[in-house]
DNA sequence: AATGAATGAGTATTCATTCAT
DNA sequence: TATGAATGAATACTCATTCAT
């Protein structure tokens, strides 16, 4: 990832003034394109918002399709580093799969309520950027196997297939968060009992697989 | 010339012909929608494809709209009635906590195989409508009551919060295979492999919930 | 040339309706991009002009260029079709050198005087269309053979290199009668004196040819 | 903001530094507008080009009409000293006719190959600016003036109005060497068989005009 | 004087929707 | 009813021109 942003045709912002602007139509964008989604989202609208004049949008971007790549390529980016921050935390090192997995939770939540809509709108409206899918996938991929790492590691994990379990534990951290977020609201608004849940839901999960498929189920409770 | 959203005031189709009319639109915009996105669609496109004119289309949905409308109840109803059915399998009744989840998992599975992108267009991009986004939310709500009631019945679940769980092993399983169905390629391509995981996480889940949180997790594998 | 215009990507007309649609676009395209130049012109002027809407131009045309291109290529035709059968007149056979070349000019001041802006804009502002260039280039190269044809039967003529001399002749023709017709004002202003001064300009080059370069000119008129 | 065409409101270069400044913007216009034609050239690749900011283009130019005025009452100017300088030759004085032709058949040459794009812009793309072409207009006056006397004075001339006949003499001049410079490439591609028979032409019409009309032309090679 | 960021009117083009046939 | 030509509001994007620094 890093700084290789080469934004095409356009001018670099070079100036103070410049670079202002250019921060407040991504700020602009990212409200008009999450609210509207991209089709509906409008070059002159996202220009009123950000309170500059359609001619300052088009001088740094070179149409609305690279806004949005910008958009995505940065928040990609910012995402990523803001979880590999969390992930680095040396706190995480000697905690008990029940913290660590309880903290992850937070984080995540944390994460998806940076920006909630942007996140949808980046990654499932119908993808119509390659580059930023990419990204993505790059940082996935990254964070994926450090997080199988994490699970290799810990005492009271037991695995068979780290790779697809890292993968499946993360894509529920994923979707259980992003859910959270966004829709549910009254069933398990309080935020406690839904974390407590998820805690529960990944520690069984990992803690007991070793048993899993030998024997029967039930066998765990007797 | 303006938003004459005079909804359903058009006529229903009352003869054969028109009923096969109707369908060949609904299966033309289903696939224009789904692999050209809700806002990229044209009206035209979708006549074209149902081969007749943009003129019939406009006779039997009043616009643009409606006909995202129609597809998304209709989408939604049948998806009902589908795993309503898959549910009521008297065959479900004696099956073991493990052999009912696995047993889920593939039919949500098969759900998800069906107009796997139709899914996404209609609950993932901005939702535009919200009697679409009511019906599936009253459809969820039936399957959640029901599931809740699976999940008490079961002699080996073990549940503090019966709804609560209901919700987080629902959307687990909705997540989990959309995401499988839709984006997992390599890692865990191999279906039965993931399905056993899936399996296995849920059951993790169900079956050892007694004990979580009364005492460290550690407990559970001494 | 001939029927090949297919009109890319847009629809062909098929109603009777439509063709006069087209035709009405053409004929206000004539006028707008004549009096305004290309650059200038507005598919909205041409459209108002014509008495449709700009989305009727867009069905037939797919866009300014292309509308410029059925232009031209209308033009360099119909040009082209309009001087064959003026020399394919038969009575052109027994004329005497003047004769012929005076009514050649009559023909060529005719011909520019069908629509002399068109004319211009086609071929003096920097040729956008190769399509058209090559176009007139190929007219022009027909028209040019069948002159030098004329050039090497006539009696009268006396010529080194037909070739050369009917490229002059024909741009000569070519550009007082477009001269004549755009700019000569007041100083020569007469028809009539104008066709008899270039009747006898081409005459003279024409029949004198022989002696030329061999003796000094003096001896010409001794 | 508008068209405050302030025409020459704005400073006349005073300084040295600033006479560069405009020369180079003058040379940049002119390599632009002829490349790219008014309509498709932009004050900014100008600016570019020229190496100066727009800002300092609008410093000395008050609008892109302004430019191409300059540009072209600069090149009438130019011109019009160059032929007039050429014409003077004291040479010319002696000169048989032929010779007096063959000379002015190359200087037009000359003349029409050092700007040949930036003529073509100022007089054929649907002229703009009233204030070029009556500049133009002036000078060709001159010019004619200037000619009609050679006529009048050549012994070896014969003609009946020395007025049409310099302006056709002119006009030929004038459209055939522009032709030749622009568009000629393989069928004349010869410069001195060109000239040869421009030469010929002209005097043949010059020398043989006496009896030109009273006789019919045939009896000229009796 | 010079710079280049900012402005916004102007234009080509699309596409949902209507309506004459 | 079916057709597809016609409509025109809406929108992305450009570029001459201004103005703060």
């Amino acid at each position: 990832m890093g700084k290789s942003r080469a934004r095409s045709t356009r001018k670099q912002p070079s100036q103070e003034r410049s670079r202002q602007t250019v921060a407040a139509i991504l700020q602009a964008a990212t409200h008009v394109f999450s609210s509207e989604g991209y089709g509906a989202a409008t070059t002159a609208r996202i220009a009123e918002r950000a309170g500059v004049s359609v001619g300052s949008l088009y001088q740094f971007f070179s149409n609305k399709e690279e806004l949005l790549l910008a958009l995505g390529l940065k928040h990609v980016e910012e995402s990523h580093a803001w979880i590999e921050h969390a992930l680095d935390d040396e706190a995480l090192g000697g905690l008990s799969l029940e913290e660590l997995v309880r903290t992850l939770t937070w984080k995540m939540i944390e994460l998806h309520q940076r920006e909630p809509t942007l996140h949808r709108l980046l990654f499932q409206e119908v993808p119509r950027q390659q580059l930023i899918t990419e990204a993505k996938a790059a940082s996935d991929r990254a964070l994926l196997r450090r997080f199988e790492l994490m699970l290799r590691r810990h005492p009271e994990v037991r695995v068979r297939d780290p790779r697809l379990t890292a993968a499946l534990v993360g894509q529920v951290l994923e979707s259980l968060t992003h859910w959270f977020v966004l829709e549910a609201k009254e069933p398990s608004g309080e935020r406690d009992a839904f974390v407590d849940e998820v805690t529960s839901l990944l520690c069984a999960y990992l803690s007991a697989r070793a048993e899993r498929k030998s024997r029967p189920p039930r066998a765990d409770t007797a």
